[in-house]
Order: C-alpha cells, then structure tokens, then sequence
DNA sequence: TTGTACGCGTTATCAG
DNA sequence: CTGATAACGCGTACAA
C-alpha cells in the first residue's frame, strides 16, 4: 500500500495523503508489525545481550547503559542470563540467534558460545572477556592494571602479608588480576605466601568460609583483596562473625563496589570499572558492526579502571 | 518442506528422514527462524517487561524470577527501563506492541499506558502497582499491611514522633503505604505532626536534605520511616553527615531492603516484599492470559510482605 | 504521486 | 508419510 511509503518515505507521497493514513492509523490503532518488516528487511532491529546475572550490581549497571544507548539508536533489548553456567548461555545464544537479533553483547564463560555465534557468521561483540586467538571485537577494562594499582597501595600501606580470594582462573579477568597481582608483590620483593592466595570460586559462602578459617590459623595475613563484590561481601560477614574490626584489625580491599559501598563504613578501597563506558562503547563496537557486516577487521578496547582509596586498608608501622 | 514436520512433529515423519533432516540442519547451521515463523503463527514466544530501573535492587530481583520462569516456558523477554518517565513508558509500550509481543508485564507509571494497552486488547499483567476501576489482571502486595506492622514497630518501641520520607503520593504503593501508616497511628491515639510528613519524590538526594534539616530543626523526630530505600540511603547518608548514630541518636526503618542489607551496621528494621513470588506469578499469570485470551475474568493477586525485625529502631524509655 | 506484483521463511491445508 | 500451494504483513521494484 501507500500506507507503507506514508510511514517510511513521507516525502514521496502528499501531504494530503499522509495525514488522512496517519488519522485512520490512529482510529484504528494499527501499528506496523516489526515481525512482518524484519521477514523482509532482514533486520529486527534488536539486539540480544548474554550475561551472568542481572542482580550483580556490576553487571545491572552495565546493562542499563547498553539498554539506554540501544534504545537511542532504535533497538530494543533481549536480555539473557546465564549464571556462568555454559549450557544455559549456550541455550540463550540459540533462541536469540533464532529470533534474528541483529547482534549480540555476550559476558561469555564458555569459548564454545562464543565460537558458535562466529561459526554463525553473527555479529558479537564480547564484553569483560576476551579469548586469546579469537578474532572477535571486543570491551573490557585492563584488569592488570587495577590489579597492580590495588596491590600497589597495599603493599605502600606496609602490607606484607596479603590473603587473596580469587576465582578458578579459567576467566580471564580473573587470570588478569592474580597476574597484577603477582607481577606487583615481585617488583616489590614480596614473597606470596601459598596458603593465603584461596580460590573461592567468585562466591559469597566459600569467601565466608575461606576468609573465617584464615584469619584464625596463624601468621595470618594483615589485609585481604577480594577480587569481586560477592567474596567481599563474604569477607566481611567472616571479619564481623570473628568480632573483628576493619581496618583496625583486618585491612580489606576489593575489585568493584560493593553493594551499598557509598553507605558501608568503614569506606572500603577498591578498584572501580567505568561501567557506563563499558556499556555504550560495546553497544556502538556492535551497531557498528551491524551496519557495516563485511569489515573483516576486528577491535578490542580495553578500558581503565580507576583506584578508589578509601578507610578499609590501614597504614601499618 | 517436510522440513518444518521434522521439527515440529517429529511423530507424523518417517524417522530415517528425519535423522537426515538433523543431520543436514547440523552441517548447514540451519536454524528456523523465529520472525517467519511468528508472522505466520501470530505467536512470538517473547513477552515485553516494562519497569522504571534495573539497576533498583528491589527491580532487578524481580525481573530475575521473571526471566527464570518465562524462560521455563519458552518465552524470552524484552526489556526496558522508563525511569518512571511516562513518555518513555509510552513508547516502550508502543515499541514492543509493534514487536508483537506476547504480552506484557508492567510496573506502570501512569494510567495512559496501561489503557492504551488495553485498548490494544495486549495481554497485560499489572504488576507492584494497580489503578482503580480498571479491569486488568495485576499481581502486587499489601502496602498497607507492611506499613501498619512497620508503624505499630515504632509504636511498640516506644517512638510517638515519627518522621515519614515518602512520595508525592500518586502512585498506588506511596498512597497505601501512607494510609497505612496513618491508620496504626490513629489506633494508637498518636497524632501525626505535619512538618514530620514530607515528600521526598523517592529520590535519594532529597531525602537527604529533607532529614538533614529535620533533624536539625525543634521537636525533631524520634524515628524515621522512609518509603523506599533510595530514601533510606539518602537519610542514611544525612545522619552521618550530622554526626548521628542509628538508633542512639534517631531510629530508622524502611519499606524494602537496601542494597548491602546483609553487611551493613546496625541492622535496619524493614518490611521485605516476596519478590521471586511477585515474578513467578506474574509470570504465570501473563502467560495463562496469553493461551487463554479470551477469558474475560480478571484477577487481582495482593501478596503479604514481611516485617523484619533488627536493630536500628530503638526501645525509648 | 499512487497502485501492482512479488518475495521474505515459515505453517496450514489439501492432495498425492 | 510426503509434496504442493496459499497465506502471514510488510518492503521493493516497476508500472501506471
């Protein structure tokens, strides 16, 4: 029909014509179908994003900014949660792919998504995460770098002795941060103590357990650093079950803010990702892409956080 | 094709074709599409979920349970913020109505949207937030109740002037909150002073001014009683400022958990909202609205919330 | 400036 | 059990 042009090309029909179609659209509260028009246009005008969990605070900030800025540029948003678990963001990669989003912001955990989605010739950009020897754009923050920063001002604190709680390694935040880690307690000549770097598998209840246990044997560490929000949480239930005080007796510091962090006393140090970047620097890498399909070279930007130094690490004589 | 018999009912083709339809679907990367299928189906297996901020604690837990359900069932969602702007609840309705979602779970704002939903026969949950005279399904809980059991807390403590942060008292959970309240009250003989009421818009930064000059001012309150917890962080925040402790020098308690609940000192007295419920049926409800949409029946489902009992309102003498 | 025919990738409906 | 044909509601190309 001429309804068509009315809505997409106003200029090539009259004035007349235009007016009379929109007030009958009005009575009639028709709305085009996105359905219909995507079956043709080969374009949804969506865009699908795969993460761990909404209810983190890092990751719900994260995508609020993505939503605002697809939203700007005309998209609306799928959101998927995987809860790190491979088969469901595997799962949630398909129903997306097979609901024709235009692209795709994943948090990956599992290569095998991430490989899939390229098999699949559909356009990605990967964020927080990157794997080595895939050619895929891609966001994150220098992880490294924060990791250093933090240790950094520990280590000036007078901190020798310092607890870990880390996760599995296999991701590579993860593997980024111990690496800062590492690298500043040797600039420093620092030996790391093996029974004070603890795996905790990025969970409040292991952090309990781990945080309670060691600070209860001996030549205990002087300050913990925690390498996400949920093992500091951990952390700090374990210090407060022990009647101990922070910085006073425990100093802590940690990756991210805590939920609450602006209301916790003491104020706790800790390394700050610019989220808001995080989120519309991926969301453009991919509308990018999307408008742009056959450019074969890729991009990974990598962000830097920032050190935030608060009351939670004291200055040790 | 025989293809789409393959897929969709395996039982009426023969199996040898079938293993070579999986078998070439495999190779090729084939995967039905979602769009074509919808247009013919009139069925897109999405529902739209429209609600002010994913990154409110209260919000992101709800739309959580929300995923985790209708994903249970087939269904992925969409989602958009609106920030409790009525434009952008506007057009968010109108975007996802033109992506021909399912239905539509929705903590509204305004009434225009919800009627302009209804006009569009969509199927509609109401959720958290109903209105008068309108016939519409909606799943919320009993504001009423939880600020009686908050007030009577107060009340049984001792506390005979109470400071109320609250909203401009247009929406339904503000109005019901503030009636309950009134109501516990009275019953109690207790008279409300006026200056003690004071609407905070539900943001942060003006409760903060609001409770720093109230409690700076004569006849200042005992306790506080704040609507929602960006209030609450906000008087949180004013007491620190003043140099004051909770509850030693001023009482507080709050409707909803603030965020770090688990970790922060003194405990805050608060009243919890079974939020996984309010997904889960909210959910089930759009989608057996969704395979029963003729049903003319509505259902207004009023869940109770919990009062939870800790340390930061004091017993006064 | 407006109308017509065709195709997008499925499912539904008949035939075979 | 399998194949052919017509929809679903829109955009595109071309004709009027």
């Amino acid at each position: 029909m001429t309804v068509s042009r009315a809505l997409n090309t106003p200029q090539k029909v009259s004035a007349k014509t235009t007016r009379r179609i929109r007030k009958v659209m009005e009575e009639l509260g028709y709305q085009p179908s996105q359905v219909a028009r995507s079956l043709v246009k080969r374009r949804t005008n969506t865009i699908g994003i795969v993460m761990p969990d909404i209810k983190n605070t890092f990751f719900n900030s994260w995508f609020r900014s993505v939503e605002d800025s697809a939203r700007q540029f005309g998209y609306t948003t799928f959101l998927c949660n995987t809860d790190e678990n491979p088969d469901d963001e595997m799962k949630s990669v398909r129903t997306l792919l097979s609901h024709r989003v235009d692209g795709i912001l994943i948090v990956p955990h599992s290569e095998e998504s991430v490989r899939y989605l390229m098999r699949a010739k559909a356009n990605v950009v990967l964020v927080d995460r990157v794997f080595d020897s895939m050619n895929v754009d891609s966001v994150s923050t220098d992880h490294y770098y924060g990791a250093v920063k933090l240790t950094e001002h520990m280590i000036a604190q007078g901190h020798k002795r310092i607890g870990v709680l880390k996760g599995p390694g296999v991701l590579f935040p993860d593997r980024e941060r111990y690496r800062g880690f590492g690298h500043a307690m040797k600039e420093n000549g620092i030996e790391v103590v093996r029974e004070h770097i603890r795996n905790c598998e990025f969970k409040e209840s292991l952090a309990f357990d781990t945080v309670k246990e060691m600070l209860q044997a001996g030549n205990r560490p002087t300050a913990l650093f925690s390498f996400n929000s949920l093992m500091t949480i951990g952390a700090i239930k374990a210090i407060n079950v022990l009647g101990m005080k922070i910085p006073a007796d425990i100093s802590l510091v940690c990756y991210d803010a805590i939920p609450g962090n602006d209301i916790f006393t003491p104020g706790i140090t800790h390394v700050i990702q610019p989220i808001e970047e995080l989120g519309t620097d991926a969301t453009k890498m991919l509308i990018r892409r999307i408008e742009n399909p056959k450019r074969k070279a890729t991009e990974e930007i990598f962000l830097k956080p920032k050190l935030v130094i608060r009351e939670s690490c004291r200055k040790i004589p």
